[in-house]
RNA sequence: GGGCGGGUAGCCUAGCCAGGAUAGGGCACGAGCCUCCUAAGCUCGGGGUCGUGGGUUCAAAUCCCACCCCGCCCGCCA
């Protein structure tokens, strides 16, 4: 027999037990769910139920008493994966699996599933856009946005072994300011041909042409104050340090840059005609600002390649802007109630919605919050970044019923009115399917990154760090392997530790970016878990026979029995993280496999067991666990080496 | 001021949605283990007011209320 949930079914077994027991017992009483826990200790069995605490309450007995009349009355010989039931402590059912079923059913059911074991598929296939990263194409890709790819990509892969058709798209922000700001720095330093990696060089010209724009802008500001204004001052102070540190790490360029822009009579009014100019399809700076983010796309795309993390699609803002979608959207929101003229500007009025569609509790906000209201388009009649939002979101769903956003939680806000702008058009259904999955900053100790003012580690700087350690960690612990190898194994080990450590935390937690946090080459790290991979493998291939006649029965100790649970709870696990999209949920389970992997691995032998029916039920297991070792790391586009 | 998220040993973290038996791990620290399938490992040890105070409950890290601390948002930025 095959379970595509092993544990499931011992599960669905304890539950039935428990009704057919209610039954005879206490036909009278209602009972709404059958709870079943872990217990805290072995001894306890695998399951256990505290109901008759809440159910005595409806009979005069203590909740022992009730435990021992329905742990009587179960019949076990119905139940194949149970060994035994017994009331214990003060009114607990504890139901102790049948190991050496149990033990058979996960290890051939692993065996049989192979690849898809722990890939429970939904009961109805969606399909699903997964946009992740779209990180603005103005400098490289920085160690605090990096956690969203690695979040986004572990997202689409849970989906699609889920059983989803799942699409990932790159939304390229190239409409707003930041995109017009680095055009204009790079058009002032005559196109510049570069060698070094092109997002890491337009870092540098958006950097220092920013911080130029903003130092004029702080101190006309200051002219033109009529009092003093200590926030401004104290703005420009910070401008200013950071313009000290640029000139610094890179005089020429700033030299160069701030001679050029001084030309300009008004940098300021430039930047705005290119942000004007690129929204109404003006030519030139349509091939400018084509020209700078293409490049640094490019940059990107190898970075995120090197990550193993890949895309579906790359989606334009500008096309969507140029396609007319945005157009029409505004004229459709307009023609709603929930859009105003506010002076120059149109507001979207997101706390009507909110109110006239009765939606604040869906929501999840208190009735009394208002929403504050959404500008759509500038005086100058450009549109906002939301406002495109907008459009792009309508055009995802063309593609798909449900729309998972992996954004960080500052824009919780800007997603909320997103959402409401969809049911403001009437799309209800689409808004109820558009989901916001926020996740906390990465920061670095004291101070968060900042891509304006140039703060940042870039995701290339922590990858080549990572490899470079794990390469020395190579050479100590494998000197006899070859070069090839040796750069092989620490690049994937290295990688992996990075991905792993951006992954592992849930998502909602603030991570404080330290390199020891990364850089853990030991335990509750990819590498540990790649390591226990790669001994699994070691065994399997040192042992080279297919384990004919395994007998389950003599697999007697805690630590085999610790395995075969952990493998067998995979795809419950599995459905929990695809269901409440917690790929940390995937992280902890192997790193849990690990652990106990390696100490059954300490304990005992696999291949010298004896009897040979010993070894070979050691083999299955050990042979499940490298399956699911391998799916598990899968699912977070982690490597599963055979050595290391 | 309002909203959202977080607060679990010196540091990091799981458990919280669906309340149950002794709050799991890791780092760091101390003591051990390679004639034996990979020591990126294993064994043992000390280390905890689960932010604070109330409440609900037979039972609270978990649910409710209030408060405190940290972060983020409330822009004609994204």
């Amino acid at each position: 027999m095959v379970s595509i949930s092993p544990f499931k079914e011992f599960r669905d077994e304890c539950e039935t037990a428990l009704r057919d027991a209610m039954k005879k017992t206490y036909p009278h009483i209602s009972f709404p769910h059958i709870t079943l826990d872990f217990p805290p200790n072995p001894e306890f069995g695998e399951l256990s139920s505290s109901m008759c605490f809440e159910l005595a309450k409806q009979t005069a007995e203590k909740p022992r008493e009730m435990a021992d009349k329905i742990a009587k009355v179960i019949d076990i010989p119905q139940f194949p994966l149970t060994q035994s039931v017994e009331a214990a402590g003060g009114g607990y059912i504890n139901f102790h699996v049948n190991l050496a079923e149990f033990f058979r059913l996960t290890l051939e059911s692993a065996r049989t599933l192979d690849t898809e074991y722990g890939y429970v598929r939904a009961d109805k296939s969606r399909k699903i856009v997964v946009e992740h990263t779209s990180v603005n194409p103005v400098h490289p890709i920085h160690i605090g946005q990096a956690r969203n790819p690695v979040l986004g990509d572990a997202i689409a892969r849970i989906l699609k072994a889920r059983g989803h058709t799942v699409f990932r798209h790159y939304y390229i922000d190239d409409v707003g300011r930041q995109s017009a700001v680095i055009a204009y720095g790079y058009e002032k330093l005559g196109k510049p041909k570069f060698e070094e990696k092109p997002d890491h060089f337009i870092g540098v010209i958006y950097t220092i042409t920013s911080c130029i724009m903003e130092v004029y802008r702080l101190k006309k500001a200051m002219e033109q104050a009529t009092e003093e204004n200590s926030e401004l001052q104290q703005q420009l102070d910070d401008w200013m340090s950071v313009a000290d540190d640029l000139k610094n790490k890179f005089p020429k360029l700033f030299t160069q840059l701030l001679d050029e822009i001084n030309k300009d009579e008004d940098s300021e009014s430039k930047v705005n005609n290119l942000i004007r100019g690129y929204e109404s399809v003006d030519e030139k700076a349509k091939q400018l600002i084509r020209e700078v983010c293409q490049l640094c796309m490019e940059g990107f795309k190898e970075t995120l390649n090197r990550a193993k993390i890949f895309y579906d699609s790359w989606d334009w803002e500008s096309d969507i802007v140029w396609s007319g979608d945005v157009v029409q959207i505004l004229d459709k929101l307009k023609a709603t109630p929930y859009v105003f003229q506010l002076g120059d500007i149109l507001e979207f009025d997101a706390d009507k919605v909110a109110k006239g569609l009765n939606l604040k509790q869906k929501l999840g906000l208190t009735e009394n919050y208002e929403l504050p209201s959404l500008t759509l388009v500038r005086a100058d009649g450009t549109t906002l970044y939301t406002t495109r939002d907008i459009a792009y979101s309508l055009w995802k769903f063309q593609k798909a019923e449900r729309i998972i956003n992996v954004i960080g939680m500052e824009q919780t806000l800007s997603q909320m009115q997103l959402k409401l702008a969809l049911y403001a058009l009437g799309y209800a259904k689409q808004a109820e399917n558009l989901i916001h999955f926020a996740y906390n900053l990465v920061r670095l100790p004291g101070y968060r990154m900042s891509g304006r003012r140039g703060r940042y580690i870039t995701l290339d700087e922590v990858l080549n760090e990572a490899v470079k350690r794990a390469y020395d960690e190579v050479c100590k612990r494998s000197p006899h392997l070859s070069e090839e190898e040796k750069r092989r194994i620490s690049n994937f080990v290295g990688i992996g530790a990075v991905k792993y450590a951006l992954v592992e935390v849930d998502q909602s937690k603030p991570v404080v970016f330290t390199w020891d946090r990364v850089l853990d080459f030991e335990k509750n790290s990819a590498p540990y878990i790649q390591y226990s991979h790669a001994r699994a493998c070691s065994i399997l291939k040192k042992a080279s026979r297919e384990p004919t006649e395994p007998d389950y029965s003599l697999l007697a100790t805690p630590l085999e029995r610790n395995i075969v649970l952990t493998l067998a709870r995979f795809p419950e696990v599995f459905v929990d993280a695809a269901e409440s999209l917690r790929p940390n949920a995937i992280a902890d389970f192997v790193n849990a496999l690990a652990d106990n992997f390696n100490k059954f691995y300490n304990a005992l032998p696999v291949i010298k067991a004896e009897p040979p029916e010993l070894s070979d039920a050691r083999l299955a297991l050990v042979d499940a666990a490298r399956m699911v070792f391998r799916n598990s790391l899968n699912l977070l586009g982690i490597e599963a080496p055979e050595r290391m």
